[in-house]
DNA sequence: ACGGCGACCTGAACGGTGTTCAGGTTAACC
DNA sequence: GGTTAACCTGAACACCGTTCAGGTCGCCGT
């Protein structure tokens, strides 16, 4: 036997195919066949496509963070906000990625964030959750737009939270 | 021969299993068993699975229409985004599908229909095309919202259009 | 009455997908 | 050296969208 792999090797190999070929082209066959494995073999690291995505999405949200220092709640949301956007853009399809995995449930981490940042705040159970909410979509909506557009719809948000708190 | 079928005869009966069994189920070999063919009939009324889900969707959003009267350009806006909503709640996973066909390009008449009234009140090109998106985006997004929340928000945005015209 | 023509469909195939399962090999640890 | 767990094989199952050559039906004009 030449080669064996651990989970991290099949998810960094997974972005790379991301980057190289797009998300259309992961697919539990093509991933094995580029790493000279059975299909099967990749169920023993995940037990689901879904799961290897899910890893993916959360591998691509990790690079995307900064060196993590404590700052007013405020200027957390915006950070956060601005560390998706980065995880988003930084790799091919990685949009559709992150957002299929959230619809799927996965890649909850940046909402968890922005949560306690509103709590941290002052914000009520449901101003913190409805506020990370709109936050989040937000993100996902503008990711495409130019970073002056983002910016200033992300202000907006914020500027809204402020006046609340 | 027994049963020969029209193209609307087909998107009628898509639209069934849409209620029935799901997106997911809508696949074309499924239909085509349904309707006792063979799936490469179905290619001879849409070119392909995209064409039948453009369909689809345009079939739904027409059912979701209200009888046409003439209005203010605001009331236009806000007209059309309760159809949408409407259409998007009306049948199951029609929001899924609506709105991945409007990522691929079809389902455009909603988002025209709110640029000419937009026009209509007096925008110039670039704020109709984005107060249009603006909104669209917003019903995407709050689809699955409390209608008091989709309702609200909803307000926002038009009140921060009225506010330029 | 008949020929043609277009709408509609068949049957079979191609190349892909995710997933499961029984069993085999390998490396590490006691 | 033997046991155990991690990792993998090979084959199959049940789907998917799509293409193609050819067949059948009803209508329409001559």
């Amino acid at each position: 036997m030449k080669v064996r792999y651990r989970r991290t090797d099949v998810v960094a190999h997974a972005v790379d195919t991301l980057d190289a070929h797009g998300l259309a082209a992961l697919s539990m066959r093509r991933l094995a066949a580029d790493l000279g494995v059975q299909p099967a073999a990749l169920y023993h690291h995940f037990t689901d496509k879904q799961a290897l995505l899910s890893a993916v999405a959360e591998e691509l949200l990790d690079r995307g963070r900064r060196a993590t220092e404590v700052v007013p709640w405020d200027a957390e949301l915006h950070l956060v906000c601005v560390e998706l956007r980065d995880a988003m853009t930084a790799h091919r399809d990685a949009a559709a990625l992150i957002a299929a995995v959230y619809d799927a449930g996965g890649a909850r981490e940046p909402e968890r964030r922005m949560t306690d940042a509103l709590l941290r705040g002052g914000a009520d159970d449901e101003l913190a959750r409805v506020g990370a909410r709109t936050l989040l979509r937000h993100v996902f909506a503008a990711v495409g737009d130019d970073p002056e557009a983002f910016a200033l719809g992300l202000s907006l948000v914020l500027d809204g939270l402020r006046a609340r708190l």
